[in-house]
DNA sequence: TTGAAAGCGCTAACAT
DNA sequence: ATGTTAGCGCTTTCAA
């Protein structure tokens, strides 16, 4: 049988991994009492398991997960897929997950879809037979998709609600909130929100707790963009700034916030003497930028953990009404945001 | 024989996947058809595949890998390893991984080591028998170890080097020598590494060629630290820099240098009228830190892509002679360094 | 071109 | 407490 295997003669090739047939030869038991030894070690004589743990270390022997797997239907693995590794909001989230996985025993497989549904959806589907679960943050896919895709799989969303499926989102009518109330303290009678990808959810829920919170505070709120939720978005949404004379712009997010500030003061506008700047996600940068930025703080280290622990839940016991959980949100305030501008139109 | 298989009848519970059986059922042929269908295209009847293949479709069948895997020893997953995934320098590397490991048709599973030796350890041998290889980037594991792991999977490493093992480290010679003749073009007669962690590689390297650079420069090159690597050892750098009357400093990595300035500026130290700052890894946010900061940027995506494109190699053929790649480094000069200023002592 | 059968490494029933 | 056996889903001989 000619099997594609390391031939075992390659100066340096991989070495056989030893298997629970190699570890029971060498230790004269069964293959069942090496599986025993380590899955069920109560029901292996004491010294038996002894021995058969102390030949498996000399042998490098580790369970084959595959194998397990295909055996179980359970691969202790669970998929994190979000839309862009490198935009540093979801680290938190990442790292979330992680803890949270390893605390529950499971790998964590991490997917960039690239912010692309179709993309998302090939990874659903390909990693699909390979893990227990997912969790999907600030999904793209259709609801129906989401839905189908929940009756194979686990699943629990960040960010992201669709009816039926397990989900964590962060307290945005809170949140808008905060913002409103902070910038009316300060004398400001009116915002501009400068809007991210038309397709975000959590965009959406970001413009219409503005405009709740901003109607009931007796503030005027208007939108504008789209815009690249990037650094890169700045230029074109700080100008539209100016043109609108706004004295208090919210922005999707911190990268696009940021570009804008840069934006201003290349043209000579004060942040935030002329204008204040709120941003959303509490960035790693948004503490050090130029002024540094008031922004609406997400727990994402504890969305990434208890979307994680609802999928783990999941595949322990489906619940027919999967749980819908609503984190804090915190308003930070740092130089960004001051008082409005007196102005002779007043 | 009842198996702990979802039970056909909860209300919502994930629907049993269908398996090779089944669309070989559904389709009227045998299970081995339906596997060519799919792996072997050309070696099944046109019209069969096609068939087979809107079956399969319809039933919503994917192969499951696990059962692959353990017939052919391959998992078509790679693992990439490092030691803080919300480290914004690891973004790119991440990235560039991705983006090959999906090129070559592959599953990128991430594990955070945590900057722990021992979690390192520990993730190498778990995943091991999962996974057709590793990528290790600044990985914390001793030579003899990482030798040990590369008996059992193809390994590179990224950032660190060790003879008998593939890597891919970026050219830290020309790097710092770009830093020093910078420095030297603005007039500074020395300069300080604020030093990190003791145990980094490329932290070694960095010093080791700051020393070479600055003797053939004429400069005098002293160390300081170590710090943490992070914006919270930025306070005690920037008090020893002020203390050793600097006029130049090079830190470990762009987050302390950015602590440094935080400091420097509270301090009313001005960069660089009376100190240059310069950093490591050209991180997001070192383009709209105050001042903006000069660094030396890696190409870090590169570096992951070309990573697991080793790793590749070696699942295909193991070479006796592993590669080591060198990538360019590029000094971005950006606001933080300036002209030495004139001191009385001149 | 297709089908039958064996086996990948492991675990769980069942027997001892 | 331990061994024997069957089978997870798939790919791969080997026959037809």
């Amino acid at each position: 049988m000619p099997r594609s295997r390391a031939s075992s003669q390659d100066r340096s090739g991989p070495r056989r991994r030893a298997t629970i047939t190699d570890v029971a030869e060498a230790a004269g038991v069964a293959a069942s009492t090496v599986s025993r030894a380590f899955t069920r070690p109560d029901r292996v004589n004491h010294r038996t398991r002894e021995h058969v743990l102390a030949v498996a270390d000399e042998l490098g022997y580790a369970p084959n997960p595959a194998a397990r797997a295909l055996e179980s239907g359970r691969t202790n693995t669970l998929a994190l897929l979000v839309p862009d590794i490198s935009n540093p909001y979801f680290s938190g989230v990442i790292k979330g997950a992680e803890r949270a996985a390893a605390a529950a025993g499971m790998v964590l497989v991490l997917g960039d879809t690239q912010e692309n549904p179709a993309t998302e959806e090939q990874l659903v589907r390909r990693l699909g037979p390979a893990v227990d679960g997912f969790v999907l943050s600030a999904s793209r896919l259709p609801d129906d998709e989401l839905l189908r895709a929940a009756e194979l799989n686990p699943i629990a969303l960040v960010n992201r609600a669709t009816p039926g499926v397990a989900c964590v989102v962060a307290d945005f009518d809170s949140g808008t909130r905060q913002i409103v109330d902070h910038l009316a303290s300060l004398g400001h009678r009116s915002l501009v929100f400068l809007g991210g990808p038309p397709e975000s959810w959590s965009g959406a829920r970001r413009w219409f707790g503005l405009q709740a919170a901003a109607e009931a505070a007796g503030l005027t709120a208007t939108r504008s963009g789209p815009y690249s939720p990037t650094l890169g978005g700045g230029p074109a949404a700080a100008d539209a700034v100016l043109a609108a004379k706004a004295t208090a712009v919210v922005a999707h997010n911190d990268m696009l916030a940021i570009g804008v500030m840069l934006r201003l003061a290349e043209r000579g506008v004060s942040v935030p003497g002329d204008v204040s700047v709120v941003g959303f996600d509490n960035i790693v940068g948004s503490d050090f930028c130029s002024p540094t930025l008031t922004t609406l703080a997400e727990r994402t280290e504890d969305a990434g953990a208890r979307a994680v622990e609802a999928v783990v839940a999941q595949t322990v016991a489906r619940s027919s009404e999967p749980p819908t959980r609503v984190l804090p949100t915190q308003l930070v305030v740092r130089r960004s945001t001051g008082p409005a501008p007196v102005r002779s139109t007043a």
